[in-house]
DNA sequence: AGCCGAGGTTAACGGTGGTTCACACCGCCA
DNA sequence: TGGCGGTGTGAACCACCGTTAACCTCGGCT
């Protein structure tokens, strides 16, 4: 227990342990080519070592894949929430913040966004589940906000409405690189702007 | 030659051959699972026959996703465009008609949409830049079209606006289901328009 | 009637790739 | 100094899966 404990402690103020780097360059390797199609070899190789060295940090591939997406979804969700929060009582700003996080986080980890949501079917059922709760609950936290900008609109169209956005923010991975980060930021936000209150 | 083509006429006269049969129940299997994960004897099961049957219609996996990721890529640019063609001389015209045609496209066709940009790289080289090309005509009418809606705007940005508008109306497989079509086709072109002249 | 090609079936082959095993190295602590 | 836990290696194991082979059936054409 401890042990661990420290590990992430090291992980955040040395330079990241050999568990980290596994994790970013399999992420890397999981978005170009889908997870299906690295084998453990091709991560191993990407951090300098072996394949089967991976089996001393993680109890499988898929354990691999599973500590990825829970660790995206949770930094969404507890991201939406904060920002949430610190974004006062009026629904447009909560917006405002809400659409500012998801641009930057999608234009800061594209690779995280790929495997996201294209690896999500090839998880266990059991933690397949957990990943998606989360999901769900970083979605609820739009669909409130953006049910108080549209207050006749039914929870199901405030959920498409969510998912729509999404889908605009994330689109990055198909388009980056194209227009420098600056100009590419405000254009995703004022898009996103538009499609919500539209 | 001439066989070829009389399955081809029955294909769409006559009910579905089972060529097209397996090609529709692999495209909803693999928009479900991934290509990578579902087998040739699930493919099989999925029409009524045993894994090995497929081979007599198709010469390998590859080749039935391939075949499958061709299929919609011409259909989108040709569709792209020919609705410009019919929607006369006014980009906003153009511009609403290419939104139509996506959105009407997605709803339609959930699975091949999400098979369409999920399962590319899982693609031999050859056959994926041939679908890339055919996703760039695609990509192009609709720069073309923005272009001339925001003058000002570089390329790059009009490629990028393309591609969020794409990702907000294929966002469709994610929320599908909780509205009904109608109401769901008209939020889907609202905010895609909402997105595209922002 | 009797070939023949289309389309299916079961069995088997072979490669790929995840996983395990036995062993080696190395820094640390008693 | 001598064990010991953590980390890495190469070899081997094993299951899975795409693919092929050999054989069967059946409808149509001569």
């Amino acid at each position: 227990m401890t042990s661990t404990r420290d590990a992430a402690l090291h992980a955040d103020v040395d330079r990241p342990s050999r568990r980290e780097q596994i994790l970013q360059a399999a992420a890397q390797l999981f978005a170009e080519r889908g997870s299906r199609a690295v084998g453990v070899d091709d991560v191993g190789a990407a951090v300098g070592v072996t394949g089967p060295a991976i089996y001393r940090h993680f109890a499988s591939k898929d354990a691999m894949l599973a500590e990825m997406l829970l660790r995206i979804s949770e930094r969404l969700a507890e991201g939406g929430r904060e920002r949430v929060a610190a974004a006062g009582a009026e629904p447009a700003d909560q917006l405002r913040a809400l659409i500012e996080f998801q641009v930057e986080f999608a234009l800061d980890n594209p690779a995280l966004i790929v495997v996201h949501d294209r690896d999500l079917t090839s998880l266990a059922e059991s933690e397949a589940g957990q990943v998606r709760r989360l999901q769900r609950r970083y979605v609820e936290v739009w669909v409130t906000v953006l049910a108080r900008l549209h207050p006749t609109d039914e929870a199901a169209a405030c959920r498409a409405r969510a998912h729509a956005v999404f889908g605009l923010i994330n689109s990055t991975p198909h388009s980056a690189g194209r227009l420098d980060r600056p100009a590419m930021q405000e254009l995703l936000c004022r898009m996103a702007w538009a499609a919500a209150t539209a």
